[in-house]
DNA sequence: ACGTAAATAATTTGATCAAATTAATTGATA
DNA sequence: TATCAATTAATTTGATCAAATTATTTACGT
């Protein structure tokens, strides 16, 4: 009867939580953070903060300097073009690969997520669009159980967080596209073309906002 | 006249050790690591020790258990699988960028590398191999300079590195084909696309040994 | 005012240790 | 002998602090 509670180390939750201001906009490009400063934000100590900020510059979602200093990555067009070469090599794949194992509770779930992500637009809610949207994508991608694309995939969405979250600032999330309609439609009739292609075009459209951000 | 020396932090030394003893086969796939055991094998204290763990665990080159142990991760088929796909996808357009970038002493510096291969080959010598062939293909690759796709190709190198230290061990060092030659022509020749066909070859035959070692 | 060096402050870094967690061992019981 | 609980050992984990490193400010001279 043990083992029904597995205490997750400190520095794993701490990890996640940062991740999460990385992924959903609390960051912002070319912003600095402290180890003590997380530490206190978060109220813990600095030694399982910085285990994960380590994971997370792996990972790209932050970045050290030679200063020694933690920062949030500003995005380049270099950059940009990798992640969509491999964004539309993986993501797709996942998303076909996935479809294929939606169970009717996860199609629910997807649903109930493009109607957050929708209420989220209307309200110029950013943070919660970029959660939704997150949230989104990642139910298709994990259905797929494809641990090395998932973790691929995750490493360039912590990349891009901190712009996505730039463009929404710019552009105001009312004149975002939404290609998740599409998806679910082509999900509830087993249709993978039609949410490969969603897929495809939904990271199109998003890489575009960004490089539009970008100055020259 | 500063800075001339920028001494870099132990935890950033310590990562790169553990790297490569993940890259070239110093360690088997399912291998416990401790963090002390490796702290007075490096000879280090155990914190900057976790925080290198942490940034190779993210790469992939370990695991983290659910008790908390690290191992190294042992290869299965699915996973081949997926690496597979994204080398074929990204290492042949790193080539790609990479040789068009070439001057002569990078070329002069792969012709060494690869009589180092060969001469490891010959001897059967494992380790020397591996490092051979891990530089001959990111000095290609560093010479694309294109950060986020060495840095996923990195990420796929340190999952197979200890599959291919069995690799070796099975059917020895001279039964490895070797492509680098024809590489190294098309670099000469300005052969770019005798290049890529000969890094493709490359990974599907490497990838091919690892999969005849995956027990069923 | 301008640059530069010294002094101060802020931050990161690495060692240490107690507490927590997990693994291995022992011993008792059936 | 096998099983299970208790005990012991091994390991990870997180807090703390001094030292090292880097950034900022101050003081000084031109």
């Amino acid at each position: 009867m043990n083992k029904v509670v597995v205490k997750k180390p400190e520095h794993e939750t701490i990890y996640v939580q940062i991740k999460e201001m990385v992924l959903f906009g609390e960051v912002v490009p070319g912003q600095p953070l402290t180890i003590h400063g997380l530490a206190e934000k978060i109220g813990a100590g600095v030694t399982p903060v910085r285990e994960a900020i380590r994971r997370l510059t792996a990972e790209g979602g932050l970045a050290t300097l030679e200063n020694r200093r933690v920062v949030v990555p500003t995005m380049t067009m270099h950059w940009l073009e990798q992640i969509e070469l491999v964004r539309l090599t993986v993501e797709p794949e996942l998303a076909e690969i996935g479809a294929k194992k939606c169970g009717l509770d996860r199609i629910l779930e997807l649903e109930r997520l493009d109607a957050l992500i929708d209420e989220a637009i209307q309200k110029g809610d950013i943070r919660g669009y970029l959660e939704a949207n997150y949230r989104f994508h990642f139910t298709i991608y994990d259905a797929a159980d494809a641990l090395i694309l998932r973790r691929i995939t995750e490493s360039l969405w912590v990349r891009i967080g901190p712009s996505l979250r730039v463009v929404c600032g710019r552009f105001g999330t009312a004149n975002l596209t939404d290609q998740h309609r599409e998806a679910t439609k082509g999900l509830r009739d087993g249709d993978l073309e039609k949410v490969k292609r969603a897929l495809q075009e939904d990271i199109r459209q998003g890489m575009e906002f960004i490089r539009q951000t970008i100055e020259v």
